[in-house]
DNA sequence: AATGAATGAGCTTTCATTCAT
DNA sequence: TATGAATGAAAGCTCATTCAT
């Protein structure tokens, strides 16, 4: 985690440096990430990074943080605490939030998920916190649907969970353009991908939605 | 593509620096795979590397073809002729077969799940020719559904198959250990594996039946 | 060219640097020339030589560079300004001088030589600008020489300008050894070349100055 | 040199073996000619060359060896017997075989060159032997011709001889263009080269026959 | 006689990190 | 605090040569 040096550091500086290390480990392996091409292209000097962070890691590692931050912002948005509020409808506020996070901060959401197939130095547990957190959270909500019977009482809280989890994730990728490289996360033009994004949020959202809820499935819409 | 050298290998030595390989491209990026690490314990000379494949990248290129081919025989063996089977058994089947090989060849499935997220040197038609065509294969399930009466109409057979694959892609790793690292992979106890996925793959494609079928979903089960 | 770290180097680093590149690049072509050889002999880290220098090609431009700052050097002593001077008078002051750059500095001369026969990744403009450039200037006096009728009419400059360039080009190869090797160049002991230069320039320069002239040309000398 | 199963070898594959070699000599120094693309593109094993020469070192020796003899051939066409020639005649139709030799030949004339400027591990007594042998050749005529009154008593042959051969060196590169880059060399098309090689030429030797001439030069032509 | 697989030293270049200023 | 020069290990790849077949 960044020193006191880093935290004063000037804020246009401070973000400058950010964004180029963002774009360095969205589009690089932990190990392929290249701390010389940051320094270069942020114009600071390559000493001064090692007094901003420990080594490599740690600036890996707070960059998996600001990611699970940001996304965390967009998931407090969302109020869950009206009881009477359909789980479904939870679901649906969730869901869009995170593919919201995805979408408008595609590079960020790729260091987290580079994180789980890549082969970083760091340790299993806090690579994995984030994801599980996420299914946790959604857990919690199917268990919750489960006990008002909104959700079929056969559904399993933790594979739905990972289903609504790995939908969101791959739909990115998916929506973006079957492929996450350097030149797609940069030509990525936010404004076209709204319509695409909706439509197919809505299909993945109610297939999902229908094979968990009490109802036939199939009259709504 | 390897040569005719590599191809006239002893089995024994061909297939020791292919698991090598395997090894080492499914722990890594393309970028930071490692040529030297590769021979080294493979225990042949840097040289000889080059006169199996003409670099790193053609080698690169070879695993995923391996990948691609093995994944290829595990959805050889379903017969999809029967024109009087229930389009969801074809998918249960189909679903099976693909978890079958992400579970029993982990390692070449992580290959070409990181050639989709990476940024390997292949042109991105290649890359996502196989994703496209598994999506493809899935897409037309879906359609034929459609036209029996056994998918619900409304449901769009490109946003279904996404969200199969997705899933599909996405199981190994949660249920291995949510995290596909080299010490995960080298650890998993295939044994114990069996009725975990079987819960898991029960659960989640059920719930994606459900979500497409025709019929009240729940009464099922 | 060479970076400010390069310049800012102490002076006895740098030119023991320079002076063991000059020696690598006078001795092989551009493609066999030893960027760790270099490091090696100068004693200092691989990684050095590319703070100094973007790559080898750098250090081989700097280095045809380093040449053509010398021969200016030697060239700007000639004054051609007198009007009045017989233009063999400076023909032979000119050719002097390059000779004396060869024959001073005969690693820096070799390195541009080399450019001219080798196969360096230099822009073909770059590396001819020198050789026609000395032609240039040769040509433009043989023309006064003409104008003046000191050159006979019939005698094409292009071509006179050739004939001066290239006996001094191969002069001091057949001075030293006939044969430019590592070895010849490291035992060439500069004090004996003197005489043996000085008469055989005289006979070279007499021949090429009877073969221009208007005049008679057995009377002189 | 050659082993006898080189000699042995149909005409045709040997032919095609040595072109390339020549190829690869003519635009590479002696390091950096590489015996692995000499075999590549000769569709030969490299075990076989190992057969036919003993190392590099031979191969290259051989070449050299080639290109000599090529050039001897050339000059044996030259009728010198006739004791009532002019020595200038004499001294031109040598200089327009040799010119010849090298437009025509001109890879097998580039490796004698480089050999010179060259590193190669030849003994310098060898690579020196037919530069050396053709000034002496010239000497000899230019003796001759002082003998005959001919050539002005003062010219030293020495001289007058390396004039002669480093005009005849330097004039192919600098008819061709004024670079002797494998591109350049593959592009030669000597047709054109005729006219402009025939005009230089006579200016060159003009020069210098005028200078060396006892008469006075400028009369003629 | 011909082959071509195997070899390991060598190449140029990039890397993360240290430390004196 | 900021700097950037220095470092040597490691990278991908080519090389001339050997030798068992």
């Amino acid at each position: 985690m960044p020193t006191e040096t880093f935290r004063n550091l000037p804020d246009e500086k401070r973000q400058k440096f950010i964004e180029i290390a963002i774009d360095e480990f969205s589009t690089h392996d932990y190990e392929s990430a290249s701390v010389s091409q940051i320094v270069a292209r942020a114009g600071i000097a390559k000493g001064s990074l090692y007094q901003y962070f420990t080594d490599k890691r740690d600036l890996h590692l707070y960059l998996l943080d600001l990611a699970a931050k940001k996304k965390a912002e967009y998931m407090a948005e969302i109020d869950l605490t009206n009881p009477d509020m359909n789980i479904f409808v939870m679901l649906r506020m969730l869901c869009r939030a995170l593919l919201q996070f995805q979408i408008q901060s595609p590079k960020l959401a790729m260091i987290g998920n580079r994180a789980i197939y890549g082969d970083s130095p760091l340790p299993s547990e806090i690579v994995n916190q984030a994801a599980i957190e996420t299914r946790q959270f959604f857990k919690g909500l199917v268990e919750k649907g489960k006990n008002r019977g909104e959700i079929h009482s056969k559904v399993d809280a933790d594979t739905a969970a990972f289903l609504i989890t790995a939908a969101l994730k791959e739909l990115t990728p998916y929506l973006t353009n079957q492929r996450q490289s350097e030149a797609d996360v940069k030509n990525r033009v936010n404004a076209d991908l709204g319509p695409r994004a909706a439509l197919a949020f809505e299909q993945v959202i109610s297939i999902i939605e229908n094979g968990m809820s009490t109802h036939s499935p199939q009259k709504k819409d």
